[in-house]
DNA sequence: CTTGACTCTCCTCTTACTGGAGGATGTATG
DNA sequence: CATACATCCTCCAGTAAGAGGAGAGTCAAG
């Protein structure tokens, strides 16, 4: 029979944990003394510790563990949950190196840092949004402020009103400033609740409004909805529109550098953009960029 | 000026979320209503949160965040940071790594469950022991009792009193069976405290005790500290001594697949050794087997 | 009998939030 | 203007695996 203290120093646990241990019935000791309430471990109990031990090496919770140990568990089952772990951890390392190529990438821009801003780019899912939209060629991307002026004219022909979110998408899978396949989006009033947006219930929504869409003007209107982005990468530009263009050198070499591809058209959402005429060096302006991307 | 669900929604990150890094002060909505409490945020702050995002993708914690980004600090700091890091990651994956190969192992050796009982290997340190030892060749391991023996009546003779822990230490480096290099050790009282004993204060103990080893009969008998070892991987064997070798083909085993060397004489502990004479199969028994060891 | 080492229980703290209760506020609609 | 109801607020508890410490009781040796 052993004291806490002795058990502790034959084994290296801590007396913090083998009463932890006692506390969640992972290991109770042999005996306890009633009136004193000094805990008993006998020799015997080592082997139990040392199991105990190194299932937590392996990465098992103490719950695991104790579920492992108590319901005299088939080897089958432990043969499973040891499967499972190795998963588990082979994931783990690469989540891991993603971080490591991450913290390398930044470093590797920060030395660069001089040359261009330092954005922060950020993984994240993108939900469907439901737009008006007009897609064509345009000369330059300034030229994009057409497609918008007959966006907004549409919209007040037929009374719909515009949630307030502007976006221009461009299709071209490289970068070009001439001859530009760009699509301008505004937002409009989705069905049902936010709360309930996510859950579609796979309705397609209709494609024009009912009763109108057949005026000629009009055929170069789209409705439908932007369709959900699991994984986009995205960074602000704080500034004017004309130094936008960095934004997205720094968001290309992210993107090549943590590994990832763009997969989908790009997307440049107006989050801010002044009261009244859209300007070029307006450098309150705040633009969100969004590259969906997969991992490579 | 937008609340907080639709900051939220913009940026994909919790109303929780944003309402606790309001709380520790990360980021601060930049108007917070008098009377309703109503949190308001700016599309300037999108950006904001987004570095915010993006250093915890990198796995900074939130206090580091925000010492980072309080005071306006140089880009020199956020260097060394940022290769602190990298090697933190690196170390964890490399930790990761060897969780895997413990996995691996184990599972290996549950294959093999039907040859070798079950026995679960920890590492641990082994903190310095006072001890009586002496040394020989032993023709078979059963024989180290002749050893004992010779210790205890030295003791008795000397009034030096055991603390009860007996160990034997074979100094092959590989597996014998006649001719063995043993060394049979029993602990003797520590001066100082055991809360003391890790700082040693470098006095070396006297080799023996003074004014006796200088008979002939006690020649062979030494007084000293067994080395500290920093990692031993270590087992407990329950059971006769006629099954001890199981143990040892588990240890060698594991040790290999592990990666370790062993890089010192293995040491074998009598935990649990019955009160009167030792048998050879007394099933109570309780051993530990370490295996001093570093990484290969 | 005293001293000092040891042990006990109970409390708080750690990270980065999540979940929920109970109540106040804001906006759209009838 | 009244009424939903969606959204917001603040507080409280909980998570894993103990660490740290307070205050009090226990054990063994001298």
């Amino acid at each position: 029979m052993y004291r806490i203290g002795d058990f502790s120093r034959m084994s290296r646990v801590t007396v913090k944990a083998l009463r932890h241990y006692d506390a969640v019935g992972l290991l109770r000791p042999s005996h306890v003394d009633d009136a004193s309430g000094y805990r008993y471990y006998t020799a015997e109990q080592l082997p139990q510790l040392y199991r105990i031990l190194a299932l937590k090496d392996i990465g098992f919770s103490l719950d695991q563990i104790a579920s492992l140990l108590q319901k005299g568990v088939a080897a089958q089952e432990l043969h499973g949950m040891l499967r499972l772990r190795q998963a588990e951890i082979e994931s783990k390392i690469q989540e891991e190196q993603e971080r490591l190529i991450r913290v390398e990438a930044r470093l590797k821009l920060m030395d660069q840092e001089n040359i261009m801003a330092n954005y922060d780019i950020v993984i994240k899912s993108v939900e469907p949004i439901r737009v008006v939209s007009v897609r064509d060629k345009i000369a330059a991307y300034p030229a994009i402020g057409a497609l918008y002026g007959e966006l907004y004219s549409f919209l007040r022909r037929n009374h719909i009103r515009p949630t307030g979110l502007a976006a221009a998408i461009y299709h071209d899978s490289e970068y070009k400033d001439t001859d530009i396949d760009a699509e301008a989006v505004l937002a409009i009033e989705m069905g049902g609740k936010a709360s309930e947006r996510h859950q579609d219930d796979g309705k397609p929504w209709p494609m024009t409004l009912p009763g109108i869409g057949s005026k000629s003007d009009d055929e170069r209107i789209r409705i439908y909805e932007l369709p959900f982005i699991e994984q986009a990468a995205c960074t602000v530009h704080h500034g004017s529109f004309k130094t936008l263009e960095s934004a997205y050198q720094a968001m290309w070499q992210w993107v090549n550098e943590n590994k990832y591809k763009v997969c989908a058209p790009t997307r440049e959402l107006h989050i801010y953009c002044g009261e009244g005429k859209v300007s070029l060096d307006d450098e309150t302006y705040v633009t969100e960029i969004q590259f969906p991307v997969q991992k490579a």
